[in-house]
DNA sequence: CCACGGACTGAACGCGGGTTTAGCCTGCTG
DNA sequence: CAGCAGGCTAAACCCGCGTTCAGTCCGTGG
Protein backbone atom coordinates (compact mmCIF):
# COMPACT_ATOMS: atom_id res chain seq x y z
CA UNK A 1 0.00 0.00 0.00
CA UNK A 2 2.66 2.29 0.62
CA UNK A 3 6.20 2.55 -0.66
CA UNK A 4 9.54 3.19 1.14
CA UNK A 5 9.68 3.52 5.00
CA UNK A 6 8.27 6.55 7.44
CA UNK A 7 6.11 3.72 8.39
CA UNK A 8 6.19 1.60 11.19
CA UNK A 9 7.89 -1.33 11.34
CA UNK A 10 4.88 -3.32 11.50
CA UNK A 11 3.05 -1.67 8.54
CA UNK A 12 6.32 -2.25 6.71
CA UNK A 13 6.25 -6.03 7.34
CA UNK A 14 2.76 -6.37 6.71
CA UNK A 15 3.30 -4.55 3.19
CA UNK A 16 6.03 -6.46 2.10
CA UNK A 17 3.75 -9.57 3.20
CA UNK A 18 0.62 -8.65 1.20
CA UNK A 19 3.44 -7.51 -2.18
CA UNK A 20 5.46 -11.02 -1.74
CA UNK A 21 2.28 -12.81 -1.24
CA UNK A 22 0.36 -11.49 -4.72
CA UNK A 23 3.30 -12.30 -6.67
CA UNK A 24 4.87 -15.66 -5.51
CA UNK A 25 1.38 -17.06 -3.03
CA UNK A 26 1.74 -17.68 0.61
CA UNK A 27 2.81 -21.00 0.83
CA UNK A 28 6.08 -20.00 -1.60
CA UNK A 29 7.25 -16.65 0.77
CA UNK A 30 9.19 -17.46 3.47
CA UNK A 31 9.46 -15.53 6.70
CA UNK A 32 12.87 -14.20 5.79
CA UNK A 33 11.80 -12.65 2.50
CA UNK A 34 9.49 -10.90 4.37
CA UNK A 35 11.56 -9.70 6.86
CA UNK A 36 14.53 -8.57 4.19
CA UNK A 37 12.23 -6.94 1.98
CA UNK A 38 10.73 -5.06 4.96
CA UNK A 39 14.19 -4.35 6.26
CA UNK A 40 13.61 -5.72 9.69
CA UNK A 41 15.08 -9.35 11.83
CA UNK A 42 13.05 -12.47 10.58
CA UNK A 43 12.67 -12.23 14.74
CA UNK A 44 10.58 -9.13 14.80
CA UNK A 45 8.16 -10.34 12.18
CA UNK A 46 6.87 -12.80 14.29
CA UNK A 47 7.55 -11.05 17.48
CA UNK A 48 4.62 -8.49 15.91
CA UNK A 49 2.61 -11.28 14.68
CA UNK A 50 2.93 -14.37 16.98
CA UNK A 51 3.78 -16.62 13.61
CA UNK A 52 2.90 -16.96 9.78
CA UNK A 53 -0.60 -17.51 9.61
CA UNK A 54 -1.02 -14.51 12.14
CA UNK A 55 0.79 -12.64 9.54
CA UNK A 56 -1.54 -14.11 6.95
CA UNK A 57 -4.52 -12.64 9.35
CA UNK A 58 -3.14 -9.48 9.51
CA UNK A 59 -2.92 -9.52 5.72
CA UNK A 60 -6.46 -10.73 5.21
CA UNK A 61 -7.84 -8.44 7.16
CA UNK A 62 -5.86 -5.83 6.34
CA UNK A 63 -7.10 -5.68 3.04
CA UNK A 64 -10.79 -6.74 3.89
CA UNK A 65 -10.91 -3.18 6.30
CA UNK A 66 -9.19 -1.82 2.81
CA UNK A 67 -12.42 -2.89 0.89
CA UNK A 68 -15.21 -2.73 3.59
CA UNK A 69 -14.21 1.08 3.12
CA UNK A 70 -14.05 1.13 -0.78
CA UNK A 71 -17.15 -0.11 -1.56
CA UNK A 72 -19.31 1.39 1.77
CA UNK A 73 -22.64 1.09 0.51
CA UNK A 74 -23.96 3.06 3.78
CA UNK A 75 -21.57 6.12 3.33
CA UNK A 76 -22.92 9.33 1.77
CA UNK A 77 -20.10 9.25 -1.23
CA UNK A 78 -18.02 5.82 -1.60
CA UNK A 79 -17.94 3.68 -4.76
CA UNK A 80 -21.35 1.95 -4.19
CA UNK A 81 -22.94 5.22 -4.31
CA UNK A 82 -20.91 6.26 -7.33
CA UNK A 83 -22.00 2.74 -9.04
CA UNK A 84 -25.34 3.13 -8.24
CA UNK A 85 -25.40 6.60 -10.00
CA UNK A 86 -23.57 4.85 -13.02
CA UNK A 87 -20.10 5.97 -12.88
CA UNK A 88 -18.49 2.43 -12.79
CA UNK A 89 -19.80 -0.69 -13.81
CA UNK A 90 -17.10 -3.17 -13.00
CA UNK A 91 -15.50 -4.45 -9.97
CA UNK A 92 -12.47 -4.67 -12.10
CA UNK A 93 -12.60 -1.60 -13.10
CA UNK A 94 -13.57 -0.19 -9.82
CA UNK A 95 -10.68 -1.34 -8.48
CA UNK A 96 -8.26 -0.34 -11.40
CA UNK A 97 -9.23 3.13 -10.30
CA UNK A 98 -9.08 3.21 -6.75
CA UNK A 99 -5.55 1.61 -6.90
CA UNK A 100 -2.15 3.52 -8.29
CA UNK A 101 -0.17 1.88 -10.76
CA UNK A 102 1.29 -2.00 -9.88
CA UNK A 103 -0.50 -2.18 -6.90
CA UNK A 104 -0.33 -5.60 -5.55
CA UNK A 105 -4.22 -5.46 -3.91
CA UNK A 106 -5.37 -7.15 -7.68
CA UNK A 107 -3.33 -9.79 -7.26
CA UNK A 108 -3.48 -10.49 -3.99
CA UNK A 109 -7.08 -10.58 -4.57
CA UNK A 110 -7.04 -13.03 -7.07
CA UNK A 111 -5.18 -15.35 -4.93
CA UNK A 112 -7.44 -14.97 -1.97
CA UNK A 113 -10.48 -15.89 -4.03
CA UNK A 114 -9.24 -18.46 -5.58
CA UNK A 115 -7.74 -19.94 -2.20
CA UNK A 116 -10.89 -21.24 -0.03
CA UNK A 117 -10.53 -18.87 2.45
CA UNK A 118 -13.76 -18.25 4.21
CA UNK A 119 -12.95 -14.74 3.94
CA UNK A 120 -12.70 -14.71 0.29
CA UNK A 121 -16.67 -15.84 0.22
CA UNK A 122 -17.68 -13.60 3.02
CA UNK A 123 -16.24 -10.73 0.85
CA UNK A 124 -18.37 -12.28 -3.08
CA UNK A 125 -21.10 -12.92 -0.06
CA UNK A 126 -20.67 -8.46 1.16
CA UNK A 127 -19.97 -7.55 -3.08
CA UNK A 128 -23.11 -10.14 -4.28
CA UNK A 129 -25.60 -8.19 -1.62
CA UNK A 130 -24.49 -4.63 -3.00
CA UNK A 131 -24.51 -6.16 -6.81
CA UNK A 132 -28.43 -6.95 -6.19
CA UNK A 133 -28.85 -3.93 -4.33
CA UNK A 134 -27.58 -1.79 -7.17
CA UNK A 135 -29.22 -3.52 -10.20
CA UNK A 136 -32.20 -3.39 -8.23
CA UNK A 137 -31.85 0.59 -8.63
CA UNK A 138 -30.79 0.87 -12.06
CA UNK A 139 -34.07 -1.32 -12.76
CA UNK A 140 -36.26 1.15 -10.77
CA UNK A 141 -34.20 3.94 -12.89
CA UNK A 142 -35.35 2.22 -15.97
CA UNK A 143 -31.51 1.91 -17.05
CA UNK A 144 -31.54 -1.82 -16.76
CA UNK A 145 -33.45 -4.74 -16.26
CA UNK A 146 -33.04 -7.16 -13.09
CA UNK A 147 -34.71 -9.93 -14.28
CA UNK A 148 -37.23 -12.44 -12.67
CA UNK A 149 -34.03 -13.99 -11.02
CA UNK A 150 -31.78 -10.93 -10.08
CA UNK A 151 -30.08 -13.13 -7.12
CA UNK A 152 -28.55 -15.38 -10.43
CA UNK A 153 -28.47 -12.62 -12.93
CA UNK A 154 -25.89 -10.64 -10.11
CA UNK A 155 -23.74 -13.61 -9.37
CA UNK A 156 -23.88 -14.13 -13.10
CA UNK A 157 -23.17 -10.69 -13.80
CA UNK A 158 -19.85 -11.03 -11.13
CA UNK A 159 -18.72 -14.07 -12.75
CA UNK A 160 -18.25 -12.54 -15.99
CA UNK A 161 -16.53 -9.23 -14.23
CA UNK A 162 -14.28 -11.40 -12.30
CA UNK A 163 -13.45 -13.52 -14.67
CA UNK A 164 -12.24 -11.05 -16.94
CA UNK A 165 -10.35 -10.45 -13.46
CA UNK A 166 -9.26 -13.39 -12.81
CA UNK A 167 -8.18 -14.17 -17.16
CA UNK A 168 -6.96 -11.26 -17.41
CA UNK A 169 -2.75 -12.33 -17.90
CA UNK A 170 -4.28 -14.95 -19.94
CA UNK A 171 -5.69 -13.05 -22.07
CA UNK A 172 -3.25 -10.08 -22.24
CA UNK A 173 -1.12 -13.23 -23.62
CA UNK A 174 -3.83 -14.94 -25.82
CA UNK A 175 -5.31 -12.33 -27.42
CA UNK A 176 -2.50 -9.74 -27.74
CA UNK A 177 -3.94 -7.19 -24.90
CA UNK A 178 -5.19 -6.36 -21.69
CA UNK A 179 -8.72 -6.29 -21.45
CA UNK A 180 -8.15 -4.07 -17.80
CA UNK A 181 -5.90 -1.31 -19.21
CA UNK A 182 -6.09 1.40 -21.70
CA UNK A 183 -7.02 -0.18 -25.13
CA UNK A 184 -7.73 -3.41 -24.18
CA UNK A 185 -10.09 -1.94 -22.17
CA UNK A 186 -12.08 0.24 -24.47
CA UNK A 187 -11.89 -3.27 -26.93
CA UNK A 188 -13.35 -5.37 -24.39
CA UNK A 189 -16.00 -2.85 -23.16
CA UNK A 190 -17.06 -2.37 -26.68
CA UNK A 191 -17.90 -5.75 -26.94
CA UNK A 192 -19.27 -6.50 -23.37
CA UNK A 193 -21.64 -3.17 -24.26
CA UNK A 194 -22.90 -5.31 -27.13
CA UNK A 195 -22.46 -8.65 -25.67
CA UNK A 196 -24.73 -7.45 -22.72
CA UNK A 197 -27.35 -5.62 -24.88
CA UNK A 198 -30.12 -7.60 -24.05
CA UNK A 199 -30.34 -6.60 -20.53
CA UNK A 200 -30.57 -2.82 -20.98
CA UNK A 201 -34.30 -2.09 -21.88
CA UNK A 202 -34.37 -0.87 -24.99
CA UNK A 203 -32.14 -4.05 -26.75
CA UNK A 204 -30.36 -3.02 -30.12
CA UNK A 205 -29.34 -5.43 -32.18
CA UNK A 206 -27.46 -3.53 -35.21
CA UNK A 207 -24.15 -4.79 -34.04
CA UNK A 208 -22.23 -1.25 -35.03
CA UNK A 209 -24.64 1.31 -33.09
CA UNK A 210 -23.14 1.73 -29.87
CA UNK A 211 -25.43 3.53 -26.86
CA UNK A 212 -23.08 6.33 -25.62
CA UNK A 213 -24.57 7.61 -23.07
CA UNK A 214 -26.00 5.62 -19.97
CA UNK A 215 -24.48 3.37 -17.84
CA UNK A 216 -24.61 -0.95 -19.09
CA UNK A 217 -21.72 -3.26 -19.47
CA UNK A 218 -22.17 -6.04 -16.48
CA UNK A 219 -22.72 -4.83 -13.38
CA UNK A 220 -20.54 -3.97 -9.81
CA UNK B 1 -8.90 -40.74 -12.87
CA UNK B 2 -9.12 -44.22 -11.98
CA UNK B 3 -9.87 -45.76 -8.31
CA UNK B 4 -8.31 -48.16 -6.24
CA UNK B 5 -5.28 -50.48 -7.41
CA UNK B 6 -5.34 -53.24 -9.95
CA UNK B 7 -2.94 -50.18 -12.07
CA UNK B 8 0.47 -49.74 -12.51
CA UNK B 9 2.35 -48.21 -9.16
CA UNK B 10 3.67 -45.17 -11.68
CA UNK B 11 -0.05 -44.98 -12.55
CA UNK B 12 -1.42 -45.04 -9.19
CA UNK B 13 1.49 -42.42 -7.73
CA UNK B 14 0.37 -40.03 -10.74
CA UNK B 15 -3.21 -40.19 -9.70
CA UNK B 16 -2.67 -39.55 -5.76
CA UNK B 17 -0.84 -36.77 -6.94
CA UNK B 18 -3.60 -35.21 -9.55
CA UNK B 19 -6.11 -36.08 -6.33
CA UNK B 20 -3.68 -34.27 -3.71
CA UNK B 21 -2.55 -31.71 -6.04
CA UNK B 22 -6.33 -30.22 -6.33
CA UNK B 23 -7.49 -30.59 -3.08
CA UNK B 24 -4.69 -28.96 -1.18
CA UNK B 25 -2.97 -27.54 -4.16
CA UNK B 26 0.79 -28.44 -5.47
CA UNK B 27 3.22 -26.86 -2.83
CA UNK B 28 1.03 -28.13 0.46
CA UNK B 29 1.36 -31.76 -0.45
CA UNK B 30 4.30 -33.26 0.55
CA UNK B 31 5.91 -36.83 -1.46
CA UNK B 32 5.25 -38.88 1.54
CA UNK B 33 1.81 -38.55 1.16
CA UNK B 34 1.57 -38.33 -2.29
CA UNK B 35 3.47 -42.11 -1.68
CA UNK B 36 1.11 -43.01 0.80
CA UNK B 37 -2.45 -42.34 -0.69
CA UNK B 38 -0.71 -44.52 -3.80
CA UNK B 39 0.38 -47.37 -1.26
CA UNK B 40 4.19 -46.64 -1.89
CA UNK B 41 7.49 -45.78 -0.33
CA UNK B 42 8.74 -42.16 -0.93
CA UNK B 43 11.53 -43.77 -2.81
CA UNK B 44 9.53 -45.25 -5.71
CA UNK B 45 8.27 -41.54 -6.73
CA UNK B 46 10.98 -39.89 -7.06
CA UNK B 47 12.56 -43.72 -8.68
CA UNK B 48 9.59 -43.02 -11.50
CA UNK B 49 9.74 -39.37 -11.70
CA UNK B 50 13.00 -38.24 -10.91
CA UNK B 51 11.73 -35.08 -8.25
CA UNK B 52 8.44 -33.48 -7.11
CA UNK B 53 9.01 -30.95 -9.99
CA UNK B 54 8.84 -33.98 -12.51
CA UNK B 55 6.08 -35.54 -10.97
CA UNK B 56 4.38 -32.23 -11.05
CA UNK B 57 5.06 -32.45 -15.02
CA UNK B 58 3.89 -35.70 -15.78
CA UNK B 59 0.78 -34.80 -14.22
CA UNK B 60 0.06 -31.62 -16.24
CA UNK B 61 1.29 -33.79 -19.25
CA UNK B 62 -1.42 -36.32 -18.18
CA UNK B 63 -4.19 -33.65 -17.79
CA UNK B 64 -3.62 -32.25 -20.80
CA UNK B 65 -3.16 -35.37 -22.62
CA UNK B 66 -6.78 -36.00 -21.64
CA UNK B 67 -7.60 -32.62 -22.15
CA UNK B 68 -6.55 -32.59 -25.74
CA UNK B 69 -8.04 -36.21 -26.89
CA UNK B 70 -11.84 -34.67 -24.95
CA UNK B 71 -11.45 -31.09 -27.19
CA UNK B 72 -9.83 -32.59 -30.51
CA UNK B 73 -11.55 -30.34 -33.30
CA UNK B 74 -9.96 -32.82 -35.83
CA UNK B 75 -12.04 -35.81 -35.21
CA UNK B 76 -14.65 -36.93 -36.59
CA UNK B 77 -16.23 -37.29 -33.18
CA UNK B 78 -15.46 -36.03 -29.62
CA UNK B 79 -16.42 -32.70 -28.17
CA UNK B 80 -15.94 -30.27 -29.63
CA UNK B 81 -18.12 -31.22 -32.92
CA UNK B 82 -20.76 -32.01 -30.65
CA UNK B 83 -20.67 -28.33 -29.45
CA UNK B 84 -20.43 -27.31 -33.32
CA UNK B 85 -23.69 -29.16 -33.60
CA UNK B 86 -25.43 -27.26 -30.37
CA UNK B 87 -25.25 -30.05 -28.02
CA UNK B 88 -23.29 -28.62 -25.54
CA UNK B 89 -22.71 -25.38 -24.74
CA UNK B 90 -20.60 -24.25 -21.71
CA UNK B 91 -16.90 -25.99 -21.31
CA UNK B 92 -18.07 -26.62 -17.50
CA UNK B 93 -21.14 -28.51 -19.00
CA UNK B 94 -18.90 -30.75 -21.16
CA UNK B 95 -16.63 -31.35 -17.90
CA UNK B 96 -19.27 -32.08 -16.08
CA UNK B 97 -20.45 -34.69 -18.32
CA UNK B 98 -16.99 -35.83 -19.43
CA UNK B 99 -16.11 -36.80 -15.88
CA UNK B 100 -17.08 -39.04 -13.46
CA UNK B 101 -18.93 -37.35 -10.03
CA UNK B 102 -16.09 -36.29 -7.42
CA UNK B 103 -13.41 -36.00 -10.02
CA UNK B 104 -10.49 -33.97 -8.91
CA UNK B 105 -9.82 -32.85 -12.40
CA UNK B 106 -11.99 -29.76 -12.14
CA UNK B 107 -10.23 -28.75 -9.33
CA UNK B 108 -7.31 -29.66 -10.74
CA UNK B 109 -7.96 -27.19 -13.67
CA UNK B 110 -8.85 -24.36 -11.18
CA UNK B 111 -5.48 -24.43 -9.61
CA UNK B 112 -3.91 -24.81 -12.48
CA UNK B 113 -5.31 -21.58 -14.23
CA UNK B 114 -4.49 -19.74 -11.14
CA UNK B 115 -1.01 -20.99 -11.39
CA UNK B 116 0.34 -18.86 -13.95
CA UNK B 117 1.83 -22.00 -15.58
CA UNK B 118 3.23 -21.50 -19.42
CA UNK B 119 1.12 -24.94 -20.05
CA UNK B 120 -2.29 -22.99 -18.20
CA UNK B 121 -1.98 -20.39 -20.97
CA UNK B 122 -1.42 -22.92 -23.81
CA UNK B 123 -4.72 -24.25 -22.94
CA UNK B 124 -6.42 -21.31 -22.95
CA UNK B 125 -5.02 -20.38 -25.88
CA UNK B 126 -6.41 -23.43 -27.58
CA UNK B 127 -9.75 -23.41 -26.19
CA UNK B 128 -10.22 -20.16 -27.91
CA UNK B 129 -8.96 -20.78 -31.13
CA UNK B 130 -11.86 -23.70 -30.58
CA UNK B 131 -14.21 -20.90 -29.31
CA UNK B 132 -13.93 -18.78 -32.28
CA UNK B 133 -13.78 -21.58 -34.74
CA UNK B 134 -17.44 -23.00 -33.18
CA UNK B 135 -18.67 -19.62 -33.10
CA UNK B 136 -18.35 -18.86 -36.69
CA UNK B 137 -19.48 -22.15 -37.60
CA UNK B 138 -22.80 -21.16 -35.23
CA UNK B 139 -22.49 -17.39 -37.26
CA UNK B 140 -22.57 -18.73 -40.68
CA UNK B 141 -25.88 -21.60 -39.53
CA UNK B 142 -27.57 -18.87 -38.04
CA UNK B 143 -27.91 -19.95 -34.66
CA UNK B 144 -25.41 -17.07 -33.30
CA UNK B 145 -24.30 -13.62 -34.02
CA UNK B 146 -20.09 -13.89 -34.20
CA UNK B 147 -20.43 -9.75 -33.90
CA UNK B 148 -17.38 -7.60 -35.35
CA UNK B 149 -14.68 -8.69 -33.08
CA UNK B 150 -15.01 -12.37 -32.47
CA UNK B 151 -12.26 -12.94 -30.55
CA UNK B 152 -13.10 -10.62 -28.14
CA UNK B 153 -16.38 -12.06 -27.65
CA UNK B 154 -14.89 -15.75 -27.37
CA UNK B 155 -13.07 -14.26 -24.89
CA UNK B 156 -15.69 -12.64 -23.34
CA UNK B 157 -17.65 -15.83 -23.28
CA UNK B 158 -14.75 -18.04 -22.05
CA UNK B 159 -14.35 -15.68 -19.22
CA UNK B 160 -17.78 -15.71 -17.91
CA UNK B 161 -18.05 -19.45 -18.23
CA UNK B 162 -15.02 -19.89 -16.92
CA UNK B 163 -15.36 -17.33 -14.07
CA UNK B 164 -18.73 -19.86 -13.79
CA UNK B 165 -16.65 -22.85 -13.04
CA UNK B 166 -14.12 -20.76 -10.89
CA UNK B 167 -16.34 -19.60 -8.69
CA UNK B 168 -19.11 -22.18 -8.11
CA UNK B 169 -17.86 -23.13 -4.58
CA UNK B 170 -18.55 -19.77 -3.41
CA UNK B 171 -22.12 -19.45 -5.51
CA UNK B 172 -22.62 -22.57 -3.69
CA UNK B 173 -22.67 -20.90 -0.29
CA UNK B 174 -23.83 -17.34 -1.30
CA UNK B 175 -26.74 -18.36 -3.90
CA UNK B 176 -27.25 -21.98 -1.82
CA UNK B 177 -27.08 -23.75 -5.02
CA UNK B 178 -24.09 -24.98 -7.25
CA UNK B 179 -24.37 -23.55 -10.59
CA UNK B 180 -22.62 -26.47 -12.14
CA UNK B 181 -25.10 -29.45 -10.73
CA UNK B 182 -28.00 -30.31 -11.37
CA UNK B 183 -31.31 -28.00 -9.99
CA UNK B 184 -28.55 -25.44 -9.46
CA UNK B 185 -27.59 -25.74 -13.35
CA UNK B 186 -30.64 -25.27 -14.82
CA UNK B 187 -31.43 -22.20 -13.01
CA UNK B 188 -28.12 -20.40 -13.79
CA UNK B 189 -29.10 -22.32 -17.07
CA UNK B 190 -32.39 -20.41 -17.25
CA UNK B 191 -30.67 -17.05 -16.61
CA UNK B 192 -27.94 -17.26 -18.99
CA UNK B 193 -30.33 -17.64 -21.90
CA UNK B 194 -32.42 -14.46 -21.21
CA UNK B 195 -28.49 -12.70 -20.15
CA UNK B 196 -27.16 -13.47 -23.71
CA UNK B 197 -29.69 -13.63 -25.78
CA UNK B 198 -28.74 -10.34 -27.42
CA UNK B 199 -25.85 -12.58 -29.79
CA UNK B 200 -29.01 -14.60 -30.86
CA UNK B 201 -30.04 -13.68 -34.25
CA UNK B 202 -33.72 -13.07 -33.48
CA UNK B 203 -33.51 -11.11 -29.33
CA UNK B 204 -36.13 -11.53 -27.21
CA UNK B 205 -36.62 -8.93 -24.89
CA UNK B 206 -39.99 -10.38 -23.38
CA UNK B 207 -38.21 -11.68 -19.97
CA UNK B 208 -40.48 -14.84 -19.40
CA UNK B 209 -40.75 -16.42 -22.43
CA UNK B 210 -37.61 -19.00 -22.80
CA UNK B 211 -36.70 -20.40 -26.21
CA UNK B 212 -37.05 -23.71 -26.47
CA UNK B 213 -35.35 -25.30 -28.94
CA UNK B 214 -32.08 -24.27 -30.32
CA UNK B 215 -28.65 -24.21 -28.01
CA UNK B 216 -28.05 -20.39 -27.05
CA UNK B 217 -25.68 -19.55 -24.25
CA UNK B 218 -22.04 -18.43 -24.10
CA UNK B 219 -20.19 -20.74 -26.41
CA UNK B 220 -17.07 -22.79 -25.41
C1' DC C 1 22.59 -71.86 -13.50
C1' DC C 2 24.22 -67.06 -13.30
C1' DA C 3 23.86 -62.29 -14.49
C1' DC C 4 21.46 -58.45 -15.00
C1' DG C 5 18.16 -54.85 -14.81
C1' DG C 6 14.26 -52.72 -13.07
C1' DA C 7 10.64 -52.30 -9.45
C1' DC C 8 10.72 -51.40 -4.91
C1' DT C 9 12.09 -50.44 0.19
C1' DG C 10 14.07 -48.62 4.95
C1' DA C 11 17.06 -45.68 6.64
C1' DA C 12 19.58 -41.83 6.62
C1' DC C 13 21.24 -37.13 5.05
C1' DG C 14 21.30 -32.20 4.61
C1' DC C 15 19.02 -28.14 4.32
C1' DG C 16 15.67 -24.67 4.59
C1' DG C 17 11.79 -23.54 7.06
C1' DG C 18 9.20 -21.44 11.20
C1' DT C 19 10.10 -20.54 15.61
C1' DT C 20 12.63 -19.82 20.33
C1' DT C 21 15.84 -17.88 23.23
C1' DA C 22 18.56 -14.57 25.44
C1' DG C 23 19.69 -10.29 25.43
C1' DC C 24 20.44 -5.20 23.72
C1' DC C 25 18.92 -0.49 23.42
C1' DT C 26 15.86 3.35 24.10
C1' DG C 27 12.39 5.94 26.22
C1' DC C 28 9.23 6.53 29.72
C1' DT C 29 7.58 6.43 34.65
C1' DG C 30 7.85 6.61 39.58
C1' DC D 1 18.37 7.58 39.38
C1' DA D 2 16.37 2.62 39.03
C1' DG D 3 13.32 -0.11 36.77
C1' DC D 4 10.39 -1.53 33.56
C1' DA D 5 8.31 -2.18 28.79
C1' DG D 6 8.55 -2.82 24.36
C1' DG D 7 10.86 -2.56 19.73
C1' DC D 8 14.34 -5.02 17.91
C1' DT D 9 18.37 -8.40 16.88
C1' DA D 10 21.82 -12.52 16.33
C1' DA D 11 22.10 -16.97 16.98
C1' DA D 12 20.52 -21.24 17.61
C1' DC D 13 17.08 -24.92 17.50
C1' DC D 14 14.62 -28.53 15.55
C1' DC D 15 11.35 -30.46 12.64
C1' DG D 16 9.87 -31.89 8.19
C1' DC D 17 10.90 -31.76 3.70
C1' DG D 18 12.96 -33.53 -0.86
C1' DT D 19 16.31 -36.46 -1.90
C1' DT D 20 20.16 -40.13 -1.72
C1' DC D 21 22.02 -44.51 -0.60
C1' DA D 22 22.54 -49.24 -0.22
C1' DG D 23 20.43 -52.88 -0.77
C1' DT D 24 16.43 -56.80 -1.64
C1' DC D 25 13.44 -59.14 -4.64
C1' DC D 26 11.94 -60.95 -8.89
C1' DG D 27 11.40 -61.95 -13.80
C1' DT D 28 13.99 -62.49 -18.07
C1' DG D 29 17.86 -63.76 -21.30
C1' DG D 30 21.96 -66.19 -22.14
Amino acid sequence: MSSVDDLTARARVRDAALELFAEHGEDAVTMRQIAEQADVSPALVVHHFGSKGGLRRAVVEHVRDWMEELFDLSGEEGVAREMAAGEWTSIGEVLQHALPEGSPVIPYLRRLIMSGDPLATELLASWHRSTVEIMRAWDEAGVMLAGPDPETRAAMAMSADLGTLLLADHWQQVLGFDPLRGEGLARWTDEAMRFYSSILPTPDTDEDEHIATPPTKETL
